[in-house]
DNA sequence: TTGTACGCGTTATCAT
DNA sequence: ATGATAACGCGTACAA
């Protein structure tokens, strides 16, 4: 436990000395640098963390909230994240629930990346009014201490109704996700764009909630008065992987009978059998982009929102 | 910015006073402190949680170390550690990589929990030494600050082996994980220990590294010299999946030339085809069970080294 | 109720 | 080149 002051008595400086030598100031001569930090290892000096911020008014410290950690597509997000933070002497931590929101507003963290639905607009708004630099990927806002880095969600969902209107249909049913889910929202814009150029088609809207299970009832639905190949775009991998669950009890073949396109890429969406036919997209890119942004928004260098790209990964379920 | 001294001044009353009413203190009125909390709010007063670290020598967070996120594994591990600490006003943040250490060396965290290979078991124990509390998932330590919760590795090879040896096969081959790794050490143990018990069988150990294409390449290995069914335990499921892709291939048939057992039940091994047979076990209860067992370290209560449960699920892959 | 001091590292200022 | 001191900011113990 041993102090600065420890460190100063011990090797005959006073604490200013100390602290400069240790902080790499050149106000002081080499020798004596070398004689402090000797002594500092030696007592096993750690600063203390705490103390060190109150001053600097910075820690260092990025954090990213997401809502939930399931699924390996959070992995390579916080890959690309700590890749750019570390570069810069930043540290990423993750948090997720409403307690440590706590964490941003008593600037225990320089700055945040938000992908969580359950903040809500103003929540986040009310901590960029403080002075809390954001990165949303979840949602737009405007404000000088926000910026946004989104999935092309609207030119993904195009790609793949176009790849869905190749087959011979006469009916695209779209699986959505939840009522408040951002990339439902931007997806289902994009079907509704790109539907617009096939008046002859007929869609045909099933709620889901971006999970298996959604997956497998929205799939009960449209094997009702089923006369002829249909089309489904799943927006997300998971229901799509529901859907397939559920077929697979049936006669009715995918790629044959139901044409699939999924969003996400999921690494399941590779296993299944055929594979699936879905959007795709850099998960990795997506998190370096958001922690490059959010280090200029903290260097007050000015900023445009991005769009992250995305691509068809052809399978055989279309 | 409003800091306590701002409420001080607009409110009337002292810095304590102010400070003894935000933190529930019996020795202020009802009526002053009604008064003070109502002029926080105005200002948005948000204490900084630097300067409240400094005083309470506790910040109320916990750090989990993993090595990497990926694997939906993570998601439930995480949220079982979340549940038992947030009912006691924890917080959780998640680190990677070595530069987050300084979180615990420096006390921004009250304590951690190690899942990651890449600490040395002699900087765990200095960490220990110094005062910190540590729990460790992937190691055996012993020290009054050091506690342990582990899978039941051991009881795990010992039924997956089991599982195998109901098959009249004479070769039974092991699919290890990499040099370091403590589950593959365990594992491996489990294996031999109950091997003793078949004499008769043929076994036969393949380096591994946890990875799908480790999985691929053992299989080649596998089949050089093949006459007859054989076993094979690979000592996680990830590795199992590539033996799969690999076998998919090829005219072998998993489940009657090749029998197959892996180890986690990550969510692939329920949709490869057919059903993998292996080892599972909750990782929301070791999440559970090691961030309570922390929380009693920190409280200085009593506690001894834990095991997780472990049990075979039954797919046709054995 | 109030004033004051302490804990702790960093850094600006002013002195030596 | 070094030293002494104050400020940062909150919570809490102690004396008044």
């Amino acid at each position: 436990m041993a102090g600065i002051k420890d460190i100063a008595k011990k090797a005959g400086y006073s604490i200013s000395t100390v602290s400069y030598a240790l902080n790499g100031s050149t106000k002081v001569t080499e020798a004596t640098r070398e004689k402090i930090i000797k002594i500092a290892q030696e007592l096993e000096y750690v600063p203390n963390g705490a103390a060190r911020m109150l001053r600097a008014r910075e820690t260092k410290i990025i954090g990213i909230f997401l809502l939930d950690y399931s699924g390996s597509f959070y992995g390579q997000l916080l890959k690309g994240m700590r890749e750019s933070l570390n570069q810069n002497g930043y540290e990423l931590v993750v948090c997720s629930g409403k307690q440590s929101r706590r964490l941003l507003l008593e600037k225990m963290m320089d700055g945040a990346i938000i992908l969580d639905e359950s903040f809500s607009n103003e929540e986040i708004i009310s901590y960029a009014d403080l002075g809390h630099k954001i990165i949303v990927l979840d949602r737009e806002l405007h404000h000088e201490n926000i910026n946004v880095v989104l999935l092309d969600n609207k030119r993904g969902a195009e790609i793949a109704v176009k790849a869905l209107l190749e087959k011979a249909v006469k009916k695209l049913f779209i699986v959505t996700g939840p009522e408040g889910s951002y990339d439902s929202k931007q997806r289902l814009h994009g079907v509704e764009t790109t539907l617009s150029l096939y008046p002859e088609i007929e869609a045909i809207q099933i709620r889901g909630n971006f999970t298996k299970e959604a997956g497998e009832k929205a799939t009960e639905r449209i094997l009702q008065g089923y006369t002829e190949p249909v089309a489904v775009f799943c927006l997300n991998d998971e229901m799509a992987v529901g859907v397939y669950r559920y077929l697979k009890r049936t006669d009715y073949v995918i790629g044959r009978d139901i044409y699939i396109v999924g969003f996400d890429n999921i690494e399941l969406s590779e296993y299944i059998e055929p594979r699936l036919t879905t959007i795709s997209y850099s998960a990795f890119k997506w998190g370096f982009v958001a922690t490059n942004n959010l280090l200029k928004l903290l260097h007050k260098q000015s900023i445009a929102d991005e769009k992250i790209h995305v691509e068809l990964i052809n399978g055989k379920s279309c």
